[in-house]
DNA sequence: CAGCCGCGCGCAATCGTTTGCGCAGATCGC
DNA sequence: GCGATCTGCGCAAACGATTGCGCGCGGCTG
């Protein structure tokens, strides 16, 4: 049996329409309107034909039928890996998000074309939409290619991001309320008595830019104001982290508290701060963004920033699809939610 | 633009192939041949087609061209969710190996087609092989899916499946070498001094089951034995770790050591210990399996076995594509390796 | 009873590519 | 100088489905 017949399957015979239609005694045309349950055939008609092809197992070809169809109904979904950045796509963020869209997509039918690519290759709409591997793009993460995404969408390309919305933005994405994280954030550790928070993340990511701005507003409410000193640009990278809160302590910045912009990197700080004698949340207060699935579990436990990943997913998917059915979707907020561990102090590890 | 106009895409026109033969001069057949490089064209004549393609931005419709030559480039890689056993989708080490299989992929020219499916649902021969969708399957997460994927395998359908070398096995598997796994993560417990040692994990799992017969064997080299009480069967859900170290507590079970058989179960078992004032590495050792991105961030840094999870996408991989080549790829075993951090005791947090 | 309408179905074109075969002109050997 | 061989390219038939159009037939109306 070679790769050749039949996909490669199964050894036994692979049906075809016209198999059904000579069992059936019946064109190819009424096959398929049988199928489709059109109007057209009469329901006994129907009935024999849907017997027929259960009867051998028929599958239709979907290759074959989206090509007729001149459709893919399939989703590439793109991890865009910055390297400058070093986000990386084992960030659990990412396979819960990857997760989420696909139970979405296959709610509606779609398949879920998956590809990791350095950002450097910017192709996409070659690779994906004019070789009709599929009918649109989702974007996890954003990170520096706002304008290559703009230049896209403005081509007409559907196309959806995770992501924040921003200024000049001519794309539809979807994200959290990234400002409302910062504040609700911040707030809390405000609320806890700290005063010094120092911001760990990097402001160039226009997510991350936002929750500044929130962490900003929340300390001219409570009248503080944002210090240079207590911010501490760090991208998602393994160590960054830690390096940014050792230079902070040689630096001999005082702080009592880290609003950190990831998970990863409130316990790539938790780490550097136990190494430095300094203990969470005793001594500081921490964080975090994303509730990923492992911030329950660390030690301690992470207050962080939730976002409704399922709730994202879904929000992506019909955003695209909607692209595809000739609407202009507007970019979708969704809410932000603190949840409350022991890094701030709400218990004792 | 409507969504049927060539995927939706661009706005601008986007061309075939017929285009680009007029603009040549010449028949469709001879830009066919020209772009794949046939010998039966002329170089200059060549020269030329490829000039005004590149010139015009033209790409080959992808769907139609694996119509015409009866194949997908395309593999699915279904995550099978196993509500018995809790294990889901995000865990990181599902990422992980997500994304070595896509850059596996990438470098053959296939595109890879995500698919989260619950266990129940076993029609993937239907709806990937016999569909057209995919020329072939990678499973990753064997669980209880032994029998089925033994059916799979017999109807002679192309798949490779992610998990352990078990006896009465048809189908080819790729996995790490679980048994020497357990085998080094238990002799280097031993080595610390520990002699009793928790083995934490479900041994229902083919995977876990040769990890435990290196755990037995482990405790035979130093003249002890497996003792019951010291097995704690545990799912890789979220808390199931954490209850059954509170229940070994609970029943007064005396133990200097844990051989947790995932690095999401020892996080929540650490932490277990920590609510009962059980300090790690001090009173009790850990060590988990996978090595899992975060295993070095967690607090202590966990000693962990790791499998090369870059290998372990491109055996898969290689493995898939040797059997549509008409190859019977033997299973694949993956070394592992033993990477020592505080959790046992190499450090002091 | 003739004309009309609607129901149920088949014919054949079509989606964009690949490829076996055929054919014209150039080249070569003798 | 003539047939054989080779080179370079075009014709047309596939791949497996969908769908506009047409047609036969039965029932209805006038």
């Amino acid at each position: 049996m070679s790769a050749a017949d039949r996909g490669g399957s199964t050894g036994q015979k692979v049906f075809k329409m016209s198999d059904i239609a000579r069992l059936a005694g019946v064109s190819e045309s009424t096959v398929s309107r049988a199928l489709s349950d059109s109007p057209l055939i009469n329901n006994k008609t129907k009935a024999r034909i849907r017997d027929i092809a259960a009867a051998h197992n028929y599958t239709i070809n979907e290759r074959a039928r989206n090509f007729r169809l001149q459709r893919t109904q399939t989703i590439a979904t793109i991890i865009a890996l910055d390297p400058e950045t070093g986000q990386h796509i084992s960030d659990p963020f990412f396979l819960d998000m990857l997760g989420a869209i696909a139970d979405a997509l296959t709610e509606h039918g779609y398949d879920l074309l998956l590809s990791q690519v350095p950002s450097s290759d910017l192709s996409w709409e070659r690779k994906y939409l004019n070789a009709n591997r599929a009918d649109g793009i989702i974007f996890i993460g954003q990170s520096s290619l706002h304008d290559e995404f703009n230049r896209l969408a403005r081509r007409g390309a559907p196309m959806v991001v995770w992501g924040a919305r921003l200024a000049d933005q001519t794309y539809c994405s979807v994200g959290g309320d990234n400002l409302t994280g910062g504040l609700k954030a911040v707030r809390h550790l405000l609320n806890l008595g700290r005063r010094r928070i120092v911001f760990l993340g990097q402001k160039a990511l226009p997510e991350v830019s936002l929750r500044y701005e929130g962490y900003r507003r929340a300390l001219g409410e409570a009248g503080l104001s944002a210090e240079p000193e207590l911010e501490a640009p760090t991208y998602f990278v393994r160590d960054a982290a830690s390096r940014a809160v050792h230079q902070l302590i040689d630096a001999g910045v005082r702080f009592d508290a880290i609003f950190a912009t990831g998970d990863l990197i409130a316990m790539s700080a938790i780490q550097a701060l136990n190494e430095r004698g300094l203990s969470v949340p005793d001594a500081v207060s921490v964080v975090g963004y994303d509730d990923i699935p492992l911030a329950s579990q660390y030690n301690p436990a992470l207050t962080t920033i939730r976002q409704n990943i399922a709730q994202g997913g879904r929000a992506l998917v019909q955003a695209l699809l909607d692209q595809l059915d000739d609407k202009r979707p507007p970019p979708v907020m969704l809410p932000t939610e603190l949840v409350v561990r022991q890094s701030c102090g709400a218990g004792t590890a």
